[in-house]
This record gives C-alpha cells, sequence and structure tokens, in this order.
DNA sequence: TATCAACACGAAATCGTTTTCGAAAGCTGG
DNA sequence: CCAGCTTTCGAAAACGATTTCGTGTTGATA
C-alpha cells in the first residue's frame, strides 16, 4: 500500500527515455519536442512527482531553511519574532529551523555547530545569557568567517560583525521613565537583571538619562538587580517595602505583574500609590489585573525585518561586507497600571 | 578571509590519497593504517572537517529532521508542546522544523507537501481549525502512505490513521464541572467554540457529563459558543449578564480572563458570587488577579511523548501497521478563581 | 551531392558522502 | 620459488537532481 516517492530515474525508465530528458522535460525547455515533453509532464503529475529538496539542496548548496536560535520559546516575545521570521520566510520559500538554546552558551555552541554543516543557509539569533555571561562568540565568528549570514536581534554584542536588529531599549527605557516623572512621581525604582545582558544595560542606560535630564536625583538604592532570570517573588517584595518608591520600571513584564501583586497585597492602590511600567507588551500586560502600562518591543515586526535582511544577503551575489544594525522605535502603550 | 568548508576531496587532493581511504580513515575503519589513519585524522581536525548533513541525508534517506506543524506559535500550549518536542528531538540528534499553518487549510497543505519532499523524516501535528472544518485530511494520508511517520496530537482526528498524543478533554472537563458542582455551584456556563475543533466538543461532552451524573439540570442557553478562535468581548460581557451564572468554564485561558474582567467591572466578586476555571494552564492563570484556576494539559510532556513516538517509528526497520493514542490526564490546578 | 543549421535527445560530470568490490603489494610456508 | 594469505588502499556505484556538451537525424541550401 506504500506509494513511494517517484524520482526522474524511474520516469526515464517508464517511458523509455534519459534522465537529462526528464528533467528538461518538466522544466518545459525549448530542446524538447512537445510530444515527449507532453507524454513526461503527464506521466509526472499521474504519479505525483515531486523533485527530492535534498538532492536539489545537494546541487544547488542551497538549503532554502534558515536557522533561527532563541534562548527560549516559552517566552511572548521570542515567540512573536518566531512568527514573523515564519511569515516572511514562508513568502520567500523559505522553511524555519527552530533551535533552543536555553539560555546555555554549549547548547548554543552544539546547535550551531549542527545547523552550519550545509542544513541552513543563514542564521537568525538572540544570544543566550549563558553566552552574554561568558562573553565568548567565537561560534559566531565561525559561522560568519564560513560565510554563512548571519542577523542578531535583540540580544547582540558589538563583537561579532553582522546585520543586527534591535529596539532602542534605551530609549524605550526613557520614555517610561520621563512619562512617570511627567506624572509626579517622585522614587522611580528599577527592577533589572545583571548588565551582562545588552538589553538590561541599555534600559538601565536610559532610566538613568531621564532621572538625570529631568533633574530627579538619582539614588543606588532604587534599583534592584535580580540575580537570575527566574522570578524571585521575596526579593521584589523587600524591595517594594523598604524602598518606598511611588513607581517602578521592570525590564519585563513578569517583574511588574508580580510586583504589582505584591503592592497590591500590601494594600498599595494603583496606580495612585504606586505606578508600574513593564517592558516587552504581551498577553500579560493586557489581560493582567490591573493592565500593565508598558513598553511594546515589536517582536514580530523585529522578525520579519531580520528575515528580510537575512535572505537579501542569503540571494545577493556579491560578498558585501557591509553590515547594518536596524533599531526600531519602542512604543509606550498606556494602560491601567499607570495614571491617565 | 573565508575559511570554506573543507571536503573529503580537499583531504584526499592534499594528502595525495583516495576519497575512499579519507573518509574510512575519519571513521577509524580497520581496514586503514594506524599511520595513514593518524596523518587524515590530524589534517582533518586541524582543518575542522566536519560531514555535510546534505549529502548524508542523500544517502542515508535520512535527514534527522522532524517537521513540527502548529496552527499558531503565539500560543502557550502550542508553545509549550514545541519545547518539549526541540528537547526530546535533540537528544536524539534531530532538528525541529517549525511549520505555522495560521489556522489554515491550505497553508496546512502547503507546508507540508514541501516538507514531505524529503525534509523531514517525520511529523508532528495539531490540526488547524480550517482543516478541522473543511474535514478534508487527504494530506495526511498522503503523507503517511509514503511511508512518513505522523503523530498528531491534541487536535486530531479519527480520519487518519496514526499516533496520536491527546490529553482526557472529556475528562478535564467533567472534573472541573465536578469541582463546581461540590463546590454548591447551581447555574454553571459553558463558554467554548465551535464543535468542529475536537478538543471543544472534547470538553462540551465532559461538562454536560459531569452535570447529569450530579443531577444538575442542563440548561441550553448556559453554552456560549464563540464564533471564532478571537476573542468577542460584547457576547461575553451579554452572556455573563443575561444567564446569571454562578460559575464558568471555558475552553482556553483567555475566555475566562476577560469574563473575570466583565465580572468584575459588573460589580461581581470573585470568587464569591461567581466561579471561574480555564483550560490550559498558561501564564495568564498563574498571573491573572485573582489567579485563575484551571486545567493543566500538559503541553510539554505531550511534546516529549510524540517526539518519542515519531523518533521510535523513525527509526524502528519494520513497517509496523499498529498505530496508538496516547490519553494524558489532565491536572486541575485550583486557585484563586475558585473557592478554597 | 556535399554542407550546414536546426532539432531532439543522451552521456557524463557534478554536488559530498558511503560502501562494495577488487587489486596491488608484502609476507608466510611448503 | 611460487601458491596463497593478509594488509592496505583505490575505483566506482549509489543517493536524486541539474547542466554542459556532445551526437545523430532531418531538412534546406548552394
Amino acid at each position: 500500500m506504500l506509494k513511494k516517492k517517484i524520482t526522474l530515474k524511474h520516469i526515464a525508465r517508464e517511458l523509455e527515455v534519459s534522465i537529462s530528458t526528464v528533467s528538461k522535460a518538466l522544466k518545459n525547455s525549448e530542446e524538447i519536442s512537445r510530444e515527449t515533453k507532453e507524454k513526461i509532464q503527464a506521466f509526472a503529475k499521474l504519479y505525483n512527482y515531486k523533485p527530492n529538496n535534498i538532492a536539489i539542496s545537494l546541487k544547488n548548496k542551497r538549503t532554502k531553511n534558515i536557522g533561527v536560535v532563541i534562548p527560549d520559546i516559552v517566552h511572548h516575545f521570542f515567540t512573536t519574532v518566531v512568527r514573523g521570521v515564519e511569515k516572511y520566510a514562508n513568502t520567500k520559500g523559505y522553511n524555519v529551523i527552530v533551535c533552543l538554546s536555553d539560555e546555555s552558551f554549549d547548547k548554543e555552541v552544539i546547535n550551531m555547530e549542527l545547523l552550519a554543516n550545509g542544513s541552513i543557509d543563514g542564521f537568525i539569533m538572540s544570544l543566550s545569557s549563558g553566552t552574554q555571561k561568558e562573553n565568548d562568540y567565537n561560534h559566531l565568528k565561525e559561522v560568519t568567517e564560513q560565510g554563512i549570514p548571519l542577523v542578531l536581534f535583540d540580544r547582540i554584542t558589538n563583537e561579532v560583525e553582522c546585520d543586527k536588529v534591535i529596539i532602542d531599549d534605551a530609549m524605550g527605557a526613557y520614555l517610561a521613565t520621563k512619562k512617570l516623572i511627567e506624572q509626579g512621581r517622585k522614587r522611580i525604582g528599577l527592577i533589572t537583571t545583571h548588565d551582562y545582558l545588552s538589553v538590561s544595560k541599555a534600559r538601565t542606560t536610559g532610566y538613568q538619562k531621564a532621572l538625570k535630564e529631568f533633574g530627579v536625583s538619582e539614588q543606588q538604592d532604587l534599583i534592584l538587580k535580580m540575580p537570575s532570570m527566574e522570578m524571585d517573588g521575596q526579593l521584589i517584595e523587600n524591595f517594594i517595602k523598604n524602598s518606598k518608591v511611588d513607581a517602578i520600571l521592570t525590564v519585563n513584564e513578569i517583574f511588574s505583574i508580580y510586583g504589582m501583586q505584591v503592592a497590591q497585597d500590601l494594600g498599595l492602590k494603583i496606580p495612585d500609590d504606586i505606578s508600574f511600567i513593564g517592558f516587552t507588551d504581551g498577553l500579560l500586560s493586557k489581560y493582567a489585573n490591573p493592565s500593565l502600562t508598558s513598553i511594546a518591543q515589536h517582536g514580530e515586526r523585529m522578525g520579519e525585518i531580520s528575515a528580510e535582511m537575512l535572505i537579501q544577503k542569503i540571494e545577493s551575489e556579491e560578498e558585501e561586507e557591509t553590515y547594518q544594525t536596524k533599531i526600531l522605535e519602542p512604543t509606550l502603550i498606556e494602560r491601567n497600571s499607570t495614571i491617565n
């Protein structure tokens, strides 16, 4: 009952012509007579012939696959980026191979080496925290040295020369902080992660810039650096209790959501007593109670742009040695965790 | 500056041996003298030789890729499944190609045909709503007839013979409804989607079974069928206003989250005046305010099992014509949207 | 009738591997 | 000294497609 895939060779044997003739006939080559072409095309359609992708890849040295390497997929932002990449890639006939580094340097290296051996035509990736911590980018450099195009997004590094797509994280934090200041907030806290994450660092910068610009004295104790990507409720609780902040900016959604719960449990009214703004405008921001004012990172757009840049590089013949960094503007989405 | 990938041919030429000798030497074949092997292996290591995946795929007729086709990736449940698949697949040396059907029949067909031409060794998929609506599964049948293993998860169909992994949706709804009845709820509503979605149908069945079993008279007007997968706030609002329910079970998170907001806006107290239970234990359930009691679908486990079943089929030589359906037990996670 | 272009097709190389089957050497033993 | 064995290696086919470069046949032309 198995209908195995048919090949050019089968058709050739059956119709008593050569393989080359079949190949040309199916491409409607002028070389082949109308008669023969019709015969071959009819036969091919009847047996539902489809060329083998692998054979074509080997011949063309083109796989029409692009590798997307991200730290985690159960993460709204990365998910939207993947969707953006997939959408654009699909319109250009590319498939997307997703690899998860799980925030681990080793896994990132292994995955990339695996894919780099012919499986993909280019990479789109966001650095794992492990890699940013180690500060070792040799696996990326090797890939680019082999002539495999690479686009870094969001979590990037200056150590590697390649195309990059980011949002202006500093500007996002600046906008948010400015908004809070304008609403009369005096003690604005920041909950972030370690500075080795490129985005956290940029956001901290933007936050400090706004404070300085508007003459709000910056106090060191208003910045909480979470030791890991995981939530630590106790730390946030202590921070809110002890720091006497009247507004908090966080580098992701979760910290804000959790912070709001803690604040409410402490009897604080949001946004009257304390305001919150979080990065990453995901589902949580939209559906939290109160809904969370947040800084949209436009993940899907970022994915589309990354894919566009990558495919452009893949398909351009010349080895252009010019790389660009696209910086998207973040958007402040106002909801009920700040004063309207 | 380009260090192009080196091939067996290059090594052979450089060392003045044949390609076959190089190939064997790198596999540590007994046929080759120790001397020659050491020379070749040293050279290969020096130039960082790695075999070309595509060539090996062509030779072995094995790609070590598995295709995952899902309706949407910006959806917590599917995302967790992908992660589960990826994790297991990775341990077995497989890569994951993710394709999004976008809930469309056509895209599902196109994507599968593309991948089926040699790009992957097997499929893991969940049906798009478009496909379930059309009730046309010829693209799946073609794939299985070609001998390509297929595992369906969550949104499945009886029309296709293949391995399947689902949770006991009826049981999940039954457990939830039972819990609500035990807590003294009298008018328990259900917000679902159309019955052509296999899971919605099963959940409705479980809901009705519990009502019947505990002698709660079922009223037709307590079931709200949403016309699409999208949220329609007005419908939910009207439903809560008019139906006088004191508990609501929904087939996803969003409907519950939104329902809770509407209820609170109407001045109802959760869970005192009205309880909520939703399917899919995702981030929203955990971080909603109040947090949402929900039925965990164990997506990651589902992905792992799917991958395990698929890879087992891929790697087993015999054409076993026996298929199994694994049914996972859902778990009720109690939170603050129901009485403790 | 010899020449040449146009037409229709096939042989063979190629992509990078793996693997089967020989086939040269060198060695042993009778 | 030679049959026969081991050791060590290479030629070639194969996976499935594309493409270059023939080559044989026809018909038209000088």
